[in-house]
DNA sequence: TTGAAAGCGGTACCAT
DNA sequence: ATGGTACCGCTTTCAA
């Protein structure tokens, strides 16, 4: 059923049937309702990708994630889509795993498709390969980068201070009575280096030396931490916490400890990061930062939608920034 | 950019650049290189909107689910966008929630950008409204239902034989030694109640009643079970196993009886469903049934991909079953 | 080998 | 109030 049978049966122009569907009130009501009772009838729905094409729209927006499976992104994107899905656009969800590539492969098919806008997730998305696809492909797309930052005028950027919630952690277990606590994280991201960072100062501050063996990285394959759990015990002696880059990383090496017959917090202490619901429901409970990931995602969804409305740049081209809040309970 | 310019600064027609990008074996070497180089030197990229009106067809998949928060649902949804990505297609993410409304505008907007395919994840999805909708809008559509079914001829199901699952849940307490196990679970939705039909099932097996306040339901919204715990330990004093439709509710009724002074599993038994990566972290680690749901995906993209591109119904419209595994740990 | 032109299904301007 | 028509950007057939 296009625009063309329902005027057809109508006995009218398609200009009516179009008119009807988009300004009812300049067609005279008995042809309005004639040409409607028809529509119904058959359920007319006009086809998006036409309107697409002359509105250069599709009223769609892009989330690029590396992984949604990650509760982190999972409950950005659900929100995102959420809000979205109520100022009438649709989503387009891309998993982009690791590979640079496939990343930039993403910004092009979204580029083709004239999305309206874009939301990166993560900083992971701060490289300069896709900083020129960007410049190439969506010059003036409007896009939310979430704890990253680029130098391209359509590129807004939401940050969490991760540096300063690795800090507070430190600065909790320290005042808990630890004095030799490690640093476990999967990568080096931005936003990694910069909870590397909070990191070092938050143990600079407590007066605590960060030696040898006081970072480790498990790989960005490994979520869960296994990898490093056994060379931790086997190299350093006699540290007192762990301080996990991730909720998920700490639930995984909290399990692990006890399969080794460590108990959490009793022998040791263990924090994560990003306040999961997992980590609310697990023996023990996880002393974590809640980095605000709904708020952010809101944010970043409301800027997006503004600029995209109003087809203008933002006032401001200053980082948004969020900050993060400690939650205490019984890991650490 | 467009076709035309391209097809100006080249001085051929817009039929030999679209004819370099199609099928660049029909345009002569020459002309082929110079439109070749003129198009990278722009960057061209082809609207894909004005592509997909011509062919009728985005290359979009839509997955609709009730919340992809939820760890099945994103597994799903991950494994489905990857190997449609592979394929060519983008994937349109729905987060229907609970409301049959959004879950029929979501169909209406799905089908105005004439998808080439849809995967509905869940026996939620079950409803006459929601068939009806289908009907009218996308009666052609290759739809692929997972744990539920449809009369309508362009649907096809896979099943997870849940009722099984179940039962060997039950099986398996009552080998450990139970004797009057709880269900708990959060509604009736098709698959619910396949579930329940199993447990019944396998209460009668082992020769054990199902009583009064045998089977409780901790409605909709609760997903962790907070809001039976209590009532069941006011009401039930002597039962010794508590089977959870859902890990999460699982891992949720663990952490509530820690809380209230009982051990799992040294005084009660618990055990979750689908078999989460949480599941297997928790502390105890939760016995529980692997409902294959990437097998399930999996199946479900081969399929449906296979119906686009056949352009045909499949063979068989019998559903697909899949066979939950049972998996046994510490916390029963 | 190449180009002209007819669509694809709408929107919106300009006449009538 | 309504209709004719150009146009959105691309594909594809038919001629040249």
């Amino acid at each position: 059923m296009t625009i063309m049978d329902i005027a057809a049966e109508a006995g009218v122009s398609i200009a009516t049937v179009s008119r009807v569907l988009n300004q009812p009130e300049k067609v005279k009501p008995k042809t309005r309702e004639r040409v409607q009772a028809i529509l119904k009838k058959h359920h007319y729905r006009p086809n998006a990708i036409a309107q697409g094409l002359v509105r250069n729209t599709l009223h769609t927006v892009g989330i690029l994630s590396v992984d949604i499976r990650r509760e982190h992104f999972s409950t950005s994107a659900y929100t995102l889509e959420s809000l979205f899905f109520d100022w009438g656009y649709t989503t387009i969800l891309c998993n982009t795993g690791n590979d640079l590539r496939k990343k930039i492969e993403y910004l092009r098919i979204l580029a083709e498709r004239k999305v309206d806008g874009l939301v990166l997730l993560g900083s992971i998305f701060c490289h300069p390969d896709i900083e020129q696809a960007i410049a190439r492909y969506m010059p003036h797309t409007p896009i939310i980068l979430t704890n990253g930052q680029m130098p391209l005028p359509n590129i807004y950027s939401i940050l969490g201070d991760n540096a300063r919630g690795m800090e507070q952690l430190v600065e909790h277990i320290v005042h808990k009575g630890c004095k030799k606590p490690l640093l476990i994280h999967q990568d080096l991201s931005l936003n990694a280096q910069r909870k590397l960072a909070g990191f070092r100062l938050g143990m600079q501050l407590c007066n605590l030396p960060v030696e040898e063996h006081t970072i480790w990285s498990c790989g960005r394959e490994d979520e869960t931490g296994i990898s490093v759990i056994d060379p931790i015990l086997q190299t350093v002696s006699d540290f007192d916490a762990l301080i996990c880059a991730d909720d998920l990383m700490a639930i995984g090496i909290i399990r692990y400890l006890k399969d080794r017959g460590i108990s959490v917090p009793k022998d040791i202490r263990v924090t994560g990061y990003g306040n999961s619901r997992q980590g609310s429901l697990s023996i023990p409970s996880l002393t974590t930062i809640d980095s605000k990931e709904v708020e952010m995602a809101e944010t970043a969804a409301n800027m997006l939608h503004q600029m995209i409305e109003k087809k203008e740049s933002l006032q401001e081209h200053f980082p948004v920034f969020v900050k993060p809040e400690l939650i205490i309970r019984e890991s650490a």
